[in-house]
DNA sequence: TACGGTTTGCTACTTAAGTAGCACTTGTAT
DNA sequence: ATACAAGTGCTACTTAAGTAGCAAACCGTA
């Protein structure tokens, strides 16, 4: 990335900002940024993890990109993060140098950061202090996961998906985030369950009066009536 | 724990062999042993989450440990790790400072290095070399969920005990490891599941040839059957 | 405004996972 | 040696998840 560039100039700012790399040191950073590329992906592009341009580590400055895993028997899909602003990826592969079995795609237009990752674990080996903020920032990841893990192998559809809504209000508007406008068969993603399932409980979800549904928009009417689905699993 | 006891002996030839401590300069981790204290578990010892005691950090020295969680609404468990010599824990709540919700069981007679979670974190801040070998072991860590995620999220229960079955096959040797001796409840829990439907499955493994159990015994008779029992799921 | 692709809503059907219950076996402690 | 707890094998039953297929609604755009 060219010095003082308008790309460079976003980039420093995004990272100044970033709770991973606003504690590197100022030169660090911008010696950092001039290895970086900015990309920008179009909405619903794919990156498939056997591709050759997959080698690269990226941080998300714009949009969200989903991180899945298809199974390579039924070719269902699971969504394991989706991922934000502020998110990196793949920080797994980077750290263990192993190819990982994970597909990206992008769900809006997307800016990220870009850099070769043997280029991102040098820079990491030298600029040791950068471990500080990775580790909390991987310990949340695989607490996410845990959560995802257990809500998502021992309860029923319905359970996840209240969950799942459960998991994405805002507290204070009281609105969906990160996934209000996806399909029903990104949420059956979500879950590991299918588009028709899903749709069927969003219905009984409508019908009790907790959620209002409009084409790719999902609102939730009655939290206190969710929760208590989630609680109540037997008492219906 | 007092120096040159032979507990203290013990514990420093098992952190210069471990591949998270090895590196550690000597003297920095003789002053970190003197904060562990050795400790025994008897088998089927569990550590719930809520309890006092739990606030510590650990590094197994012997025997298994099942890190596992429970649905409050079925009272399902669901065992995230079979953590065993080597392993230490719970890495993720030194890290990021929060209490997990996750619960420990003791599946045998286990030997634990153990440190006060704090002490943990304020000697992970000062030693920062240790994050070098901390990374890619939680790294480690977390591609390993993500793989157990997938593969209990999307596949059917007789997919589901194969892959676990086959992912605990040693190579050389043929045989189970680490899962070999766990009842048909605690197989069950691995894939989220019930000990009625693992048994079936069990059952018609068996039939198949492709296993031969005993009580508390699981052995690998065909490796190639269970295999393509894996990856043809549909053609049975 | 007409077209095609995507998304959604719904019905009917199939199948496998979960549940309950019981008898039998095995290991361990007394 | 006996008693008891834990583990195993099996039957019958219930239910929810997945599948197939179709029609209507919606969206962008030619």
């Amino acid at each position: 990335m060219i010095i003082d560039s308008s790309e460079y100039i976003y980039g420093l700012d995004c990272l100044k900002k970033h709770p991973i790399f606003k504690r590197v040191d100022e030169e660090d950073l911008k010696s950092l940024l001039r290895e970086f590329t900015l990309v920008k992906w179009n909405k619903n592009q794919e990156f498939i993890h056997s591709a050759e341009n997959y080698r690269n580590f990226h941080v998300i400055i714009k949009g969200r990109v989903k991180m899945y895993q298809t199974d390579p028997v039924s070719l269902r899909e699971f969504t394991l993060f989706i991922l934000t602003k502020k998110d990196v990826f793949d920080i797994v592969a980077v750290l263990d140098g192993n190819k990982h079995t994970t597909d990206f795609k992008a769900l809006d237009d997307v800016d990220v950061l870009c850099i070769p990752m043997d280029k991102a674990r040098q820079w990491i080996d030298k600029h040791t202090e950068i471990n500080k903020a990775l580790l909390p920032y991987l310990a949340h990841k695989m607490r996410m996961l845990e959560i995802n893990l257990t809500d998502n192998v021992l309860s029923d559809i319905p359970t996840r998906l209240a969950k799942l809504i459960l998991h994405n209000v805002d507290q204070s508007s009281k609105k969906l985030k990160l996934i209000n406008d996806l399909s029903h068969d990104e949420l059956a993603s979500l879950i590991g369950s299918t588009r028709a399932v899903v749709n069927r409980h969003l219905q009984s979800l409508k019908q009790d009066g907790i959620i209002d549904t409009k084409r790719k928009l999902t609102q939730v009417k009655n939290i206190k009536a969710l929760i208590h689905k989630i609680e109540n699993r037997f008492a219906q």
